[in-house]
DNA sequence: CCTAGTAGGCAACTCGGTTGACCACATGCA
DNA sequence: TGCATGTGGTCAACCGAGTTGCCTACTAGG
C-alpha cells in the first residue's frame, strides 16, 4: 500500500453534500453484518451465508412453502433455490416431505437444527442492533427504526417486502 | 406461485422484537438501490455495477491511485481490481498513465466521461435520499444520517471507513 | 549490489447464480 | 372424459466476478 496522495475527502463532517445516505445505510449494514459474520464464525457455525439466513426466515414464517415460493421470495430462480434447498437439508436445517395439496412439490420445513440457527442468528443481530443503541441511545434507534418501516411501506406498500439480500 | 400458507408474520407493527433494525436498513438499502438502478437503466447507461460507481468515487478522492490501492480500499485482490480497471479503461470511464513515483505502477485517474457518470450517479442517489426525506421529514432524514454517522465512527474510529459494496 | 518486498498481469479454479430443456403432475374446459 | 396448457422440480451447460498460485519488472534498504 502506498502512494494515494489522500485528498481532504468531504466524507463526513456536518456540511455534508446530499445523497450520502444510502451509501451510510450501505456502510452501516455492511458493518453490522461483518460483525454478525464475525461472531458466527467465533461460535463455530457453518459456513452459512445469508440467503440462508433469510430462507429459515421465510420458512419459520410460511408452512408448507415449495421450493418455488421460495425462489421468488429470494428473487432467484428457482433453479438457485433447489441448490440451496438440497445443500441446506444435506446439513440437516431443514426437511422436505410430499405437499400436502400438490403431489408434484415439496413442502418444505425447518428442522430444530434449522429453528436453532435462526434463535442464534437472531440473537446475534440483536447484539449489533445493541451496539448502536449503546451509541445513540434507545429513543434515537426507535425513531430510525420507525423512519425506515417508513420508507419500506412508501416504497412497497402493502405488499410483502421481498425480504432478498443485498448480498 | 401458490401454496405457501401465509400465517401472521410479525414482520411489522409497534410491538417488534429487538435484532430487526439491522434487516431493515439492508432492506432500504436494497429498496434505494433497485430504485437507482431502475432510473440508471431508464437513462441508458451501461450496464455498471455498484463497484464500478466506488472506483469511482475513490478515483475522484484520490490522485495518483494505483491499482492496487483500489483493491485495498474495495477489499478485493489485486487481480480482480486489474479486471475491473481494464474494463472501465475499455469504456473511456478511466485511463492509465505512468506512475509519477513508481516505474512498476500505473496511476489512474477518471476520464470527463467518468466524472459525469459519478455527477450524474450522485444525482440519482441524492434523488432516492430525497424521496425518504419527503417521507419522513427533513429533520427526521438529518438525525438518522447523524445517528449512521455516529455509528460508523464508533465501528471504523478515526480510519478511514471501508467502501466496499455490500453487492 | 544484492536481497527482500511490491505493482501488476496471466492462468486455472470456485461459487453462486443464470438459461434452456425436460418430465411429472395439476387445472381448466370443450 | 380427455386434452391443452400451465406449473413444480431437476439436470446440464454456461457465466461473471471473485479467488489462489505463479510469474516478471521494478523498488528500496541494508
Amino acid at each position: 500500500m502506498s502512494a494515494a496522495h489522500d485528498e481532504p475527502k468531504p466524507t463526513n463532517g456536518p456540511g455534508d453534500l446530499p445523497g450520502q445516505v444510502p451509501l451510510l445505510l450501505a456502510m452501516a449494514f455492511r458493518a453490522m453484518n461483518d460483525r454478525f459474520l464475525g461472531r458466527l464464525a467465533e461460535l463455530g457455525r457453518e459456513p452459512l451465508r445469508p440467503a440462508h439466513g433469510y430462507t429459515f426466515r421465510y420458512l419459520a414464517a410460511h408452512t408448507d412453502a415449495t421450493t418455488v415460493d421460495l425462489a421468488a421470495h429470494l428473487g432467484i430462480t428457482k433453479q438457485a433455490a433447489s441448490k440451496a434447498v438440497a445443500e441446506l437439508e444435506g446439513w440437516g436445517y431443514l426437511t422436505r416431505h410430499p405437499h400436502p395439496r400438490d403431489r408434484r412439490a415439496h413442502a418444505l420445513a425447518l428442522t430444530g437444527r434449522g429453528r436453532d440457527y435462526l434463535h442464534q442468528a437472531d440473537q446475534l443481530w440483536a447484539e449489533a442492533e445493541q451496539e448502536w443503541a449503546e451509541v445513540i441511545g434507545a429513543d434515537r434507534l426507535a425513531a430510525v427504526r420507525a423512519d425506515l418501516e417508513a420508507y419500506l411501506r412508501h416504497t412497497y406498500g402493502g405488499t410483502e417486502v421481498p425480504l432478498r439480500p443485498v448480498w
